[in-house]
DNA sequence: GTCTAAGCGGAGTGTTCACTCCGTATCGTA
DNA sequence: TACGATACGGAGTGAACACTCCGCTTAGAC
């Protein structure tokens, strides 16, 4: 929770209590407003002025930033643990957990996956090791990819967008649907999957067209 | 395509094809920039002024119902068309072609389903149709209920929105997955539907915090 | 051809943001 | 306790946007 990501001197202990003071407000507020919630909201939630959010935090986007690699941190983890569940189970106790949280900072999901930053490299790689050993136990179709999983996170993202505030758990009812569709099956499905190379692209065209407007 | 919706006096030669370029530019625009595309570019796009644009749509905001009134209208007609389909097969069709139609209004899809209109509660009932013919043949399980549809549609609208301008096929691939998820199997969903009622309120919610932002 | 209701363009208005600047306050060391 | 480095608040700035207003133009009825 802490997150530190100190640069070199440590800050004054109230800079570093306001910093906290800052990234749990912008939580809330991102998540009750969504990304186009004005920094000074968020600072006046935080109970400091903007002044003391942008000697912080240079942008808004920086300090979206440090919220997204809040989560990636905490996924990561949540990846490596489920490698450690028995019999395959990894790939569906991941995918349920990481929602779970996931949903608690829908606000500021989109640019999760648009980073550059090694953690999500990181946390691809977790994933997939996730998938190839549910495919070794047969609990789910071989004709499923990487890719396939991250479109499934967007569509995911799609459902937490659009029902969070009224049905908070709906989501679950939603991956119900999608974990019954990778269970193995008499058929390939018709279409093919996404390149691994292809869907980088839609990670980097995604962040620009974000950040453009 | 060409929508009428005259009010009472029929507008003059020039000022009705005004009106149908601004219509085809706001789609061109929406599509490729989305909804927070300004409105004198719309108006620069279409070759007239904002003045001629706010002539015709007192609001950005009408503007966007009346692009969306058309898609429901086409919408609504495909549903008409899948009811036809023999064998239970209309839902798959129906899916199909909404989607691909949708991949072409992705820019402002997110207000489709939130409108008030007539033509929501006509289109949904089409769909609730088609559902319940799909599993007297036993093509889709029984446990699947309409508001999972609707969530699958907020789903397809995830993926459509991060893939689009790399991937403008990606949407298959994932639809795939989720009829896959539909078929019929030997257990239930573990987490229950949400209900009609619960599904309205999400709706309505989403439109409030898609005006107020 | 004339006349007028209908339509037009785009500068102007008010508002909302992200972000800056600087006079004042506080931390923490000696 | 004193004092310099560090941090603070919030008015101010410029840009972007939705929307309005009005002097000029044009369609189309007679």
């Amino acid at each position: 929770m802490t997150l530190a990501t100190h640069a070199q001197r440590p800050l004054r202990k109230d800079a570093e209590q306001h910093r906290q003071q800052l990234l749990t407000a912008a939580v809330l507020v991102f998540n009750e407003q969504g990304l186009d919630a004005s920094v000074t909201e968020i600072a006046r939630v935080a109970g400091v002025g903007v002044g003391t959010l942008y000697r912080r935090f240079p942008t808004k986007e920086a300090l979206v930033d440090a919220l997204v690699r809040e989560i990636l941190d905490t996924t990561i983890q949540m990846a490596r643990d489920a490698l450690k569940s028995p019999g395959g189970t990894g790939l569906e106790r991941f995918l349920e957990a990481s929602s779970a949280y996931q949903a608690e900072h829908a606000g500021y999901l989109r640019r999760l996956w648009n980073t550059d930053h090694e953690m999500v490299k990181t946390a691809r790689q977790l994933i997939a090791r996730l998938l190839v050993d549910a495919k070794k136990h047969d609990l789910i179709r071989h004709d499923l990819t990487n890719t396939d999983l991250s479109l499934a996170m967007f569509s995911l993202l799609g459902v937490l967008e659009a029902t969070l505030p009224v049905a908070p758990d709906a989501w679950r009812r939603h991956l119900d649907l999608l974990i019954a569709g990778m269970r193995p099956a008499a058929s390939d499905l018709p279409h093919r999957a996404l390149s691994p190379a292809t869907l980088d692209k839609v990670l980097a065209t995604h962040k620009a067209s974000l950040v453009s407007e």
